[in-house]
RNA sequence: GGCGGGGUCGCCAAGUGGUAAGGCACGGCUCUGCAAAAGCUGCAUCGUCGGUUCGAUUCCGACCCUCGCCUCCA
């Protein structure tokens, strides 16, 4: 078997296969954030599913170029920076970091590149003029670079391959009619824009004059100078299809650069949106949380990476406070099971196995299934239940523990939930431990219910068993 | 108005032409001094109405509700 996944070009489930057999690893490009404040869980439900979708990748043996951009100017940007007078650079920096922190809070491995749209502008230009010279791009009265979908069809390329639309069935937004400057057609969109006033310092010289990069071109130019003009897997959300993935791929294509018959992308990823209370999050509807808010309220990174990896990434899923305080429990199992292992194997060798476990292969299936995370979670806690009763019963050695928890690990590196960390019992909760075992062997369990009671103050629950009694973290 | 998703147990969420995974919550049992943890166990006929079929939640049609995109957006 080999890994599926849905394919937005076709609007079906395609397994996936490199577009470059030989090629030494996968061309995987993120449309990443606009770096004018903090971003949103919503944001990062589509980085975390990208990081998901590259671990997996690896974990079924292909090497990944990942490439992330930073998309560093545009309006919203430009506002702040002229409101706060700082630099472009330094106001993009302080969000850029913060975000590539909260990346780190949430698990989620670094990008091999994160190129920032600023560093780019001598390929952005390239691509304009390369475009001009096709006669695909014409400059308007305002100084404006357009890209004209007209003559892109001309030359026999779709315009129209991510979303079926028809223009003239289109409702006539406000918005599209606002956007109109000096174009020839409605549809068209701005390669490089001519510098307003509003624009402050912020701008670029170019052939055209001063001025700043459309949106849609600084994605191409990003992606074709680190990953070729054709590369294997494009990911973003879903709103992004049109019209940034659509303007993408007619502005790549448009340029010729692609080898006869090679596709600016093989294959496009949209992963769906979060909702709140049913709607979709967002900064304009102000129902958003940040990773740092809800760190703030108390929850750990990794439960929201849980919570957003629960759900099949083409569900729009529904984000809810009490869904997150659920993942808590659920972890709780998880790590459980996972340090029972870890004390019974010891340092113990693994059991040497030359097939993969049960566990990994029901994992594999489900995720080889268009990355069906529900299906991996219930073989995941099918195996938690099978492990416990094994340990339970004592039917596991130490070396078939490690074995079982090498099993999880690879696993886990695909999910990265990575372990809850180990904290060292403080020396007050030891002494409450021993005193509480003492009213225990004397069978004073008044004493022992309220040094418990004590202990759970402490943060810290007890849990007997045969073999004595532990301490646990709450 | 055009296009595209959804409606499955209290909540989240898989899935299939032959009567429905998993997680959280909840109940019972075992274990326990009592708990906790763990195990066992209980709990849904799949939006509505029709059609096709021996049989549909799964296919078709209509309808209702809901979310998203239609050039700001992960």
């Amino acid at each position: 078997m080999a890994l599926r996944l849905f394919n937005s070009l076709h609007r079906r489930v395609e397994e996936f296969t490199p577009l470059f057999p030989d090629a030494e690893s996968v061309g995987f490009y993120c449309c990443g954030p606009t770096v004018y404040d903090f971003g949103h869980i919503g944001n990062f439900r589509t980085f975390v599913f990208a990081d998901l979708l590259r671990r997996y990748l690896e974990f079924r043996g292909f090497r990944v170029n990942h490439v992330m951009n930073i998309t560093d100017v545009e309006d919203k940007i430009i506002r702040q920076v002229a409101a706060t007078g700082q630099s472009l650079a330094e106001f993009t920096s302080q969000y850029t970091e913060a975000f590539l922190a909260d990346l780190a809070t949430i698990s989620c491995l670094k990008p091999n590149h994160l190129p920032k749209a600023t560093d780019y502008i001598p390929q952005i230009v390239d691509l304009i003029q390369r475009l001009e010279q096709r006669g695909i791009a014409y400059r308007a009265g305002d100084g404006s670079v357009y890209f004209s979908i007209n003559k892109y069809r001309a030359c026999g390329c779709c315009y129209g391959q991510l979303v079926t639309l028809d223009p003239e069935a289109q409702r006539r937004t406000e918005r599209v009619s606002g956007d109109s400057y000096d174009k020839d057609d409605l549809a068209d969109f701005a390669l490089w824009k001519a510098r307003v006033p509003g624009d402050g310092v912020v701008f670029w010289d170019s052939p055209w004059g001063e001025g700043r990069p459309g949106w849609h071109i600084e994605c191409s130019a990003m992606s074709m100078a680190i990953l070729g003009p054709s590369f294997d897997l494009h990911l973003g959300g879903e709103d992004l299809a049109f019209p940034h993935h659509e303007d993408e791929i007619a502005q790549s294509e448009g340029t010729g650069l692609q080898q006869p018959g090679r596709p600016f992308v093989k294959h496009w990823v949209h992963a769906a949106h979060l909702l709140v209370d049913g709607k979709k999050m967002s900064k304009s509807l102000g129902n958003f949380f940040t990773v740092r808010d809800l760190l703030g309220q108390g929850f750990q990174g990794r439960e929201i990476r849980f919570l957003l990896i629960s759900a099949h990434y083409r569900e729009t899923f529904n984000f809810t406070r009490e869904g997150l305080e659920a993942t808590r429990s659920a972890l709780a199992r998880l790590d459980a099971t996972v340090a029972q292992l870890t004390e019974r194997a010891g340092s113990e060798a693994p059991e040497t196995s030359t097939t993969p476990s049960a566990l990994e292969i029901s994992f594999t299936e489900a995720l080889d299934d268009d990355l069906n995370v529900s299906k991996a979670w219930a073989v995941i806690f099918d195996w938690v239940r099978e492990t416990n009763a094994a340990l339970a019963s004592g039917s596991v050695s130490p070396s078939a523990a490690a074995a079982r928890l090498q099993s999880w690990l690879r696993v886990d590196g695909v999910m990265g939930l990575g372990g809850r960390p180990l904290e060292e019992v403080p020396a007050a909760a030891v002494a409450l431990l021993e005193k509480r075992n003492a009213a225990k062997a004397a069978r004073d369990f008044g004493m022992a219910d309220t040094v418990r009671n004590e202990l759970k103050a402490l943060g810290w629950t007890v849990e007997d068993s045969k073999t004595g009694s532990k301490l646990k973290r709450l």
